[in-house]
DNA sequence: GCGAAACCTTTGACATTTGAAATATCGGTT
DNA sequence: AACCGATATTTCAAATGTCAAAGGTTTCGC
């Protein structure tokens, strides 16, 4: 950390309250990542509790559900946004609880396809529709036409940030 | 992680395309989530790359700048839905890069209260200065008119979980 | 003022996270 | 058939995350 000029920014500006003074795009930031956190935090107290998982074994599953002939580990990585390292500690626990299996297709031997046991799908199915309920139960003083057009609108936020980093990344 | 009966879902809900069958509430959510993964990773990028600094370290600075006084760690906590536990070693880190630094008050010797020192109030100035253009570059795209309306928009999401919820969370 | 309940922070055991470096494999060139 | 660049996964160190239990302090009821 270095010796930086404080004098280039009016402190008032992000002073005081609850951001009021900010900017728009600040403010609308720092709502979306307390309101994620706050959900996430819910989820995953709830996961905990009724099924011994994790949030992110949560999102792993989803993506091996719906691709029943499995998926490569990079492409589970770029699905769920999280990083190659991550992911091999999480098929990991996951292979070890009996969820999920690993194996190497004949072609090619540097990739491992991970996919769901059929024990793993049961649990992931069960752990959906509960996902779902506790998502309608949180979001349920929101009038549903909202909850619908927030959809998209949010899908504006999403394109504009894909469209102005240095990487790339998808739905 | 226990047997469980698949049965009670239906597959198909679950199954198919880009959440295309999800109810809204739970599509709503994974794009909330997705968006708010996508600028985290950037902006932490960022804040790595240019100050050397990480993600919960901003925000926790961000709880002290606006408080001159300095918080209380569990206070602390709160604002930044950051645990207690994780506070300390945090605070502990930026302590030692000297840009916070932790009293006991003479009246109740249980508590901490960490404050800004100089030099964490210059950096952190120029990170909240930083850190407004990248949002807005990053929201570039999008009618400033919707930016604002989704704050409040998204404001009743966070309303309606925190309404739904065992424990509590503010803003 | 004494003891119990309440409060604030730290500690400890572990799981998760990132970013970067290391490993392993493939495909094509020569 | 050895090599090079591109891919795919794993490993590693450091930071962050949770939860639960332990440590001091204060406050209150009596």
């Amino acid at each position: 950390m270095a010796d930086l000029d404080a004098e280039a920014v009016d402190i008032e500006i992000i002073a005081h309250g609850p951001n009021i003074r900010s900017k728009p795009e600040t403010r609308l930031w720092l709502r979306l990542l307390s309101t994620t956190k706050l959900i996430s935090t819910e989820i995953r107290k709830r996961l905990r509790a009724e099924f011994g998982a994790t949030l992110p074994q949560f999102d792993l599953m989803a993506q091996l559900f719906r691709e029943k002939e499995g998926l490569r580990l990079g492409e589970l990585s770029k699905r769920t946004m999280v990083t190659n390292g991550n992911i091999t500690g999480l098929v990991e626990r996951l292979e070890a609880d009996g969820l999920v299996l690993r194996e190497t297709p004949t072609g090619d031997r540097r990739v491992t396809v991970a996919k769901l046991t059929p024990e793993g799908a049961k649990v992931f199915a069960a752990m959906a529709a509960a996902h779902e309920i506790w998502l309608r139960d949180l979001m349920g003083d929101v009038d549903p036409q909202l909850i619908t057009s927030l959809w998209s609108q949010v899908g504006e936020i999403k394109a504009s940030a894909t469209n102005h980093m240095t990487g790339t990344a998808e739905d």
